[in-house]
DNA sequence: CATAATCCCTAGTATTACGCTAGGGATTAT
DNA sequence: ATAATCCCTAGCGTAATACTAGGGATTATG
């Protein structure tokens, strides 16, 4: 039940452009920096972002990324599930995939794999990037 | 956030004892015809449950396992936690675990994967073997 | 008592996914 | 013109996953 290192980093990348905002754009470079990870490697995770609709760029010098909407629009769920993929548990509770097992109708464990699926899912997508800069800013 | 085939297998095992419980104890083999599981892989999960306490095994000719407790003592979230061991979908929030971050205090994702690893671990505890049969039963 | 059925244990192994690194191209501010 | 940036793709070492294989220990049964 582990989440890999694109869910947790890219997290912290989002989480980084909500926190500096209104300061946008902001190069990965400095991104990377403050956050501790490997640029290169970010900069796939971000691709993927972008794809999605959840970060905007510009290109060039003083270029760099922004969040494409407010922090408050932005959940953990979409960004979780822009680079994870589905949050189901395993694969034939994921409604993305084509690949359904035959006996689906009659398994009985199914049922809690569903109910996992449901409840993170609506965590997730209860928790925006402001909440998480709010419940930060809050510690200090 | 996928499971593993540990987890997934283990489960079905451990719902095929729970619906056979009063025939106990019943031979590896048998589940895993019946769950259409490889019998030697299955073994090796097993013996983690059994290590575990949530199974007993008896022995040689006419032997077998069985659950431990009756099906409504035992939860998913138990026999999840056997086999995959935390629920933590990070590292640094798995209490069984003794490395640690060292930016734990300051660390701001972590709060959102703390609320993914108890509401997860609270679904999984508040489901039994006994609530699993009892909705298939519904079902039929 | 011999045998077959079962649990028990360990080692090995093929495949896959993960977590990156590398290198080069396209764009744009200065 | 140059440097700073985004953009794209390919490759690659490591570790984990999902098994398979083989043999030993125990015990019911005929």
């Amino acid at each position: 039940m582990k989440l890999s290192t694109k869910g947790r980093y890219g997290l912290k990348a989002m989480i980084d452009l909500a926190f500096h905002y209104k300061d946008s754009p902001i190069p990965l470079k400095v991104i990377a920096e403050r956050q501790q990870l490997s640029e290169s490697y970010l900069e796939q995770l971000i691709a993927t972002l972008r794809k999605a609709g959840l970060v905007n760029s510009i290109r060039g010098a003083q270029g760099g990324y922004m969040l494409s909407k407010s922090p408050d629009k932005i959940t953990v769920g979409e960004i979780i599930h822009a680079l994870e993929g589905s949050l189901a548990p395993i694969e034939c509770v994921n409604e993305d995939s084509k690949v359904s097992c035959e006996k689906v109708e009659n398994c009985v464990s199914r049922i809690v794999w569903i109910k996992v699926r449901d409840s993170t899912r609506a965590l997730l997508n209860s928790i925006s990037l402001a909440d998480i800069c709010k419940e930060a800013k809050l510690k200090e």
